[in-house]
DNA sequence: TTGTATGCGTTATCAC
DNA sequence: GTGATAACGCATACAA
């Protein structure tokens, strides 16, 4: 130990981690002899006896869809400002690989943050009570969270097509199971029905463009507009509709609920819903430190997300 | 403690460690004791007696480019099969950041992989003294690397235009003082050469799709065919030349350093370099846990990168 | 302001 | 096969 500065270890401790409780003198000493011996603190046993690893677990379904970067790089910032660092794992949508590795990470991490779109509610409430947990893009009872708005900005993307005279709108649907997909459809319906309009569920359907492509032979031929779950599904019906010869968006409108960069380069561009998930990830940082330290008790944060019009929705046909 | 099974925890520890040193009646009985209380091990406290804390730390430069996706589930997978978690940071192309969070991971994690195209050799050279240390895509003396080898994939690239008859050859170049962009500098200009052709170095640039349009205005005349240092690059100069009324690949010929998935959904697909950076972080993961176990001195691994011949290369218009 | 002593939860050593 | 007991390296309560 850094007792090269002719110090105890109890004051080396204090010069390096409570610098004012010691003589400016010491910390000085301390200070150079750590430098010189290239002094590095164990993180285990600080963790051992303070009981904080400065660790957060996050466990995203999957990092192949570039959808979760932005989450990733907003909590990212938010663990540097916290001091603590991230331990990522990728659940792969398997429930019982998520719990896998919701256990794991628990004995390393201070607490977890969890996008976790299958899973059971009784689980993750059971997990909530163990230890800090922090939810993204999900509600279990009184469980943190953070979650992203899409419903409330998927109905404004139902209304800018109800007002561009639509009634007739496919929602081309997500995953089976998913929380997200359901709260949407259940609202799309409700409100569509609401206005004298009607929505044709398709799916559900895996995200992907490949799904997107066949989904845009099954549309209703009533259907004069399509929603799609994601960026890859409204790819694919873009690219389907476009070698099935019909045109976007003259033939079809097309809008999608979240919104990948390629969106906006596409031809035509296509409307869709920008999802602050950057400031998601950023927020369910900050709410999980808050739990960790016990600075305050944290109920939902609910981020808006905004529709962003671009070409690929106009009236339709036969106005 | 899990005495509630009535042994000393001694017996608990290797009743749920090394299970085969132990009575499987008393075995039985621990486990169920556990499961009963919910005993979740400290992992601090193995980790301050065992040395090891079972967590690799992996620096990027970035998440926002998707080309490191695969990077990061390669290693995810690879870390799962040795029972060790990712601590990931970004250290956003800085320097100065990037040692601050090494050091911080150091003090966490068993070992590190850097990829880092900037950052100085001297000190990564210190780093890997220290430290087990794996570096990705790029070379320090001896110290265990794994690299794409995309210079030797380029140089099929370059090969492959040579032999379509394109004499003139523009380069747009990445980021200024990158490792592996300046390799590919030299390797093209000396093999056009040998061949009778000519590099034009465009840039550096930053590797985005915004430089790419303006790159596009910049190709030297004389030129008959483009290689971009990343997809973004390829991306702009695409939408760049599309713009000014040049086409791809009757006017000029485009290819790509690097393969995101959209250059094969543009129009035309854009030829490109598949960099097999899954593979890069799978075998990054396996290195530094040979590293850490100690089982094997490991050196530079180098992992074929492959062209993808699409219709945005074609021989020039004189021919 | 500084030093001494204790404990964090686990594994390793050594008896039994 | 099992049980005491001593580390591991740090932070703290308490004493000086």
């Amino acid at each position: 130990m850094a007792r090269e500065a002719g110090v105890s270890k109890a004051t080396a401790s204090r010069a390096l981690q409570r610098p004012d409780m010691v003589a400016e003198a010491t910390r000085q000493r301390v200070q150079e002899a750590a430098e010189r011996l290239g002094f590095q603190p164990n993180a285990a046993a600080r963790a051992l006896t303070t009981g904080r690893t400065g660790l957060m677990g996050l466990i995203v379904p999957t990092l192949s869809n570039p959808f979760f970067a932005p989450l990733v790089i907003g909590a990212q910032q938010a663990a540097e400002d916290t001091e603590s660092h991230l331990l990522i794992a990728v659940s792969e949508y398997d429930a019982e690989r998520e719990a896998a590795l919701a256990d794991r990470l628990s004995e390393q991490a201070d607490g977890l943050i969890m996008v976790t779109p299958v899973g059971s509610d009784a689980a993750l409430r059971e997990r909530g009570r163990r230890r800090p947990l922090v939810l993204v893009d999900r509600q279990v009872g009184r469980l943190p969270a953070v979650v992203a708005d899409t419903v409330a900005g998927l109905a404004e993307l139902l209304d800018h097509l109800l007002a561009l005279g639509h009634r007739d709108i496919a929602y081309v649907s997500g995953p089976a199971g998913s929380w997200a997909d359901e709260q949407r459809r259940a609202m799309l319906t409700a409100r569509a029905s609401d206005a004298g309009a009607r929505i044709h569920v398709l799916g559900p359907l895996p995200p992907t463009f490949d799904a997107g492509i066949e989904a845009s032979a099954a549309l209703p031929d009533a259907a004069t507009a399509a929603l799609a779950y994601n960026s890859y599904l409204a790819l694919g019906l873009l690219h389907g509709l476009g070698v099935a010869g019909r045109r976007v968006p003259e033939d079809i409108s097309l809008a999608a609920a979240d919104d990948l960069s390629t969106l906006s380069a596409t031809t035509p561009p296509v409307t869709a819903l920008d999802v602050p998930l950057q400031a998601v990830g950023t927020l369910a940082v900050t709410r999980l430190h808050e739990l960790i330290t016990g600075h305050r008790r944290t109920v939902t944060s609910r981020l808006p997300a905004a529709p962003v019009l671009r070409a690929s929705t106009a009236p339709p046909r036969s106005l």
